[in-house]
DNA sequence: TACTTCGGACGATCAATTAT
DNA sequence: TAATTGATCGTCCGAAGTAA
């Protein structure tokens, strides 16, 4: 398993989003520039398309499940936290979409010396104040701390702060601190529908994910039907159930023999299927 | 063209280490 | 004791390969 670190960030709670391309997935019909900003919900986009030309393309964070389920985990695929997940409700194999372990970390592992926090070259501030990229610095007061790692500063865009619903507002200052600084959004994308077909794993990272609504400026995409794991159990398809249009308006699953696997029957009676991949990997675990 | 496979980039977690 | 660092482990993107 390769490792390359990244920068751990706090732990966010919403999906986050950015508009790399894919073969595999559909590109939202809105560009969007997304940028990554610790304080930030990564589904939001501070600055409209085409409003930063000459913008570096940066790419946001990739959210990530704490824990997938052992279907997703062998498929190397998107997973969500809805039990059963998205991609196994739509595989018919709900079922069989449990949580997988986890390995427990390893401890008493020695370490060499940590870097000296000497204030000099090694507080946060100042390596914050180097990463502003050049001609995009902060005006001249502003404090350093409050500079997002990869927000290029930008004026105000003139509307007022929008409530993102489950974030809290932005806090005041306390007193004799200096004023955190925000960026002021003023669009937010529109979630566009996948289309049928592929196995929607390409939704995420590229892909707005519809159930979020996060801003207030532009009216959201109209879902028809809430999202399929979003119903209550006695209205939501699966496996037993014939296959009705999905929550976009087409179906989503369980996919036709020509893609390869197979529908039958288990020992209940219930109607199954499995692609062949599927057969092929519940033998195959992966090694960890 | 659709689907599968899998290498590796990236994110999350948390024990070890350092600062207060 | 709190804060920070950095290694480990897990997730899943996305390119390449394969099948229909």
């Amino acid at each position: 398993m390769a490792s390359v670190r990244g920068q751990s960030g706090e732990a966010d709670e919403e999906p986050q989003h950015d508009n790399s391309p894919s073969a595999d997935s559909v590109q939202p019909q809105m560009t969007m520039h997304s940028v990554s900003y610790s304080s930030m919900p990564m589904h939001m986009y501070p600055f409209a398309p085409g409003m930063m030309p000459n913008a570096p393309q940066i790419r946001s964070k990739r959210r990530q499940v704490k824990n997938a389920c052992t279907n997703c985990q062998k498929a190397c695929k998107k997973c969500d936290d809805a039990r059963p997940c998205l991609r196994c409700v739509k595989y018919g194999i709900g079922e069989e979409c449990v949580d997988s372990q986890r390995k427990e970390r390893k401890k008493g592992i020695k370490r060499g010396p940590y870097k000296k926090r000497d204030g000099k070259n090694n507080n946060v501030e100042q390596q914050l104040d180097n990463a502003v990229p050049h001609g995009m610095g902060m005006p001249p007061g502003m404090p350093p701390a409050s500079v997002p790692p990869t927000m290029p500063y930008m004026g105000q865009m003139g509307y007022p702060p929008p409530y993102y619903g489950q974030y809290p507002a932005v806090p005041p200052p306390k007193p004799g601190e200096a004023p955190a600084y925000y960026p002021q959004f003023y669009l937010a994308p529109v979630p566009h529908p996948p289309p049928p077909g592929q196995d929607g794993d390409a939704v995420g990272y590229g892909q707005p994910q519809p159930q979020y609504y996060p801003a207030t400026f532009i009216a959201p995409y109209a879902q028809p039907y809430p999202p399929t794991y979003m119903m209550p159990p006695h209205h939501r398809p699966d496996a037993q159930m014939a296959m009705h249009n999905g929550p976009y308006g087409y179906p989503m699953y369980p996919k036709p023999p020509s893609a390869g696997g197979s529908i039958g029957r288990d020992g209940a009676g219930r109607v199954t299927w499995a692609t062949d991949e599927m057969t092929r990997r519940r033998g195959r675990a992966r090694e960890f």
